[in-house]
DNA sequence: TCTTTAATTCACCTAATAGTTAATTAATTC
DNA sequence: GAATTAATTAACTATTAGGTGAATTAAAGA
């Protein structure tokens, strides 16, 4: 309490808070804070995608982190226990943020072919947008997807997605345009993958046919011929 | 030398050598030699291959090769210098041993479609044959592929098998069995895309579609889709 | 204002790890 | 059979890296 509350006698701010109705959960703005425990979990999360997806999860350094964030190495394990737990973490946020994404997309809204279409450049840009993811995944492969253990949360945040593909597919197939007999997850997994596998092995492909994949003619190359190859597939000819 | 050659006054051995015209490289059986360079240096590269698999370059552990190989782990130092050159060397006889495998195909030989369906069937197999080869190639990279340096290297065994891949596409455009403007490198690039991503993340992706997809029976699912996935694109239709 | 709680820092520990020095001994040469 | 070369080993070092105990201080509560 400030001086001249204290000789007003009686507290100034919260009879203010009471009679705005609001909670006084803050008594500092939020940029203004030194410290916040939500602010300073979100930028140890950011630094540590950055350090795994650079590094892979056995070089990652954990005094690395701490650098990349600006913040006490305590802090992190303060927060996330180990360096195990926090690519746990690391890992879930990264799957909820591109499925967020895709949440967005709403390719019921579409008829098929344009559905199939918007769903393989979603697929392509988001990965080209996010080299991170790739690597990511990567080394949750390597470890055996460990870290995704419950796996029903990891079921419930995709089984969405192959949902609307197989409903998408299912249209298609009445109106004539698409084959029949089509399994929605061989389809997105070889969308994915026909994106994927370009992005992220792109340094062992450039140097095996000594050619540039990472140009934007190289990129918009790609795209095409994944759409060709998938449209080629699914539509009835 | 013996007691009984020194008794007989010559040295048999080098006698006998001599008579028979060989070389005497070897004076004992590579079998019972208790040290043998070339022989130290192959298991000291299949159990760095191994271990590298097993935990990326950043998880790998020296110590733990040495044990692998049964042998003392400064004999990793006095054949390949250090962790990163080893890996450099592993790479190189991983990218050797599929090159080598597909040499022994014979595509030319096939008429066009048939060729097409065995060289996926081939890279189906040896993917699933050599999961080593997956983990392997993500390392590489994510390290950038910077142990590829030279990349005059990797291109030469690359070429190759895009000039045949070439070949078979220009044929099977002159018999009318497939469609023109087909690019070697996006053809090789989506069959190898498609098995890679689906064996390379498979753990991941089983824990997304809560379905195990390395029962046989998806195994032989995932290679018939792919195949109608690439014949779809390829064949005129 | 005073207390309590929780965010943050400092200093440190221990085990592991890449890499090395120097001795040893099997194989080869003469 | 002695000398030389090269493969192999044992023991060691310096450093790094994951992790922790305890003090500090900003913020919240009363």
């Amino acid at each position: 309490m400030t001086g001249l509350e204290s000789a007003m006698g009686f507290d100034f701010v919260n009879d203010l808070v009471n009679y705005c109705g609001m909670t006084k959960a803050r008594t500092v703005a939020p940029e203004d804070r030194l410290r916040d425990a939500e602010r300073s979990q979100a930028i140890i999360l950011s630094a540590a995608r950055d350090e795994f997806a650079e590094f892979g999860l056995g070089g990652a350094r954990m005094d690395r982190m701490a650098e990349r964030a600006g913040l006490n190495k305590r802090l992190i394990y303060y927060y996330f226990d180990d360096k195990e737990k926090l690519f746990q973490a690391v890992l879930e946020q990264t799957y909820r943020d591109i499925r967020e994404e895709e949440q967005k997309l709403r390719l019921l809204d579409l008829k098929p072919v344009d559905a199939v279409r918007q769903l393989i450049v979603f697929t392509w840009n988001y990965y080209l947008e996010h080299p991170e993811f790739l690597t990511l995944l990567n080394s949750a492969n390597l470890h055996r997807a460990r870290h995704l253990q419950g796996s029903t949360r990891a079921r419930e945040m995709n089984s969405p997605l192959i949902a609307t593909l197989g409903e998408i597919l299912e249209r298609g197939r009445k109106d004539g345009s698409f084959r029949g007999g089509i399994d929605p997850v061989q389809l997105y997994v070889s969308i994915a993958g026909l994106a994927y596998f370009y992005l992220s092995n792109n340094h062992t492909l450039s140097a095996a046919f000594g050619r540039d994949l990472m140009t934007p003619k190289a990129h918009s190359e790609r795209l095409s011929h994944m759409t060709d190859v998938i449209l080629g597939y699914v539509l009835r000819t």
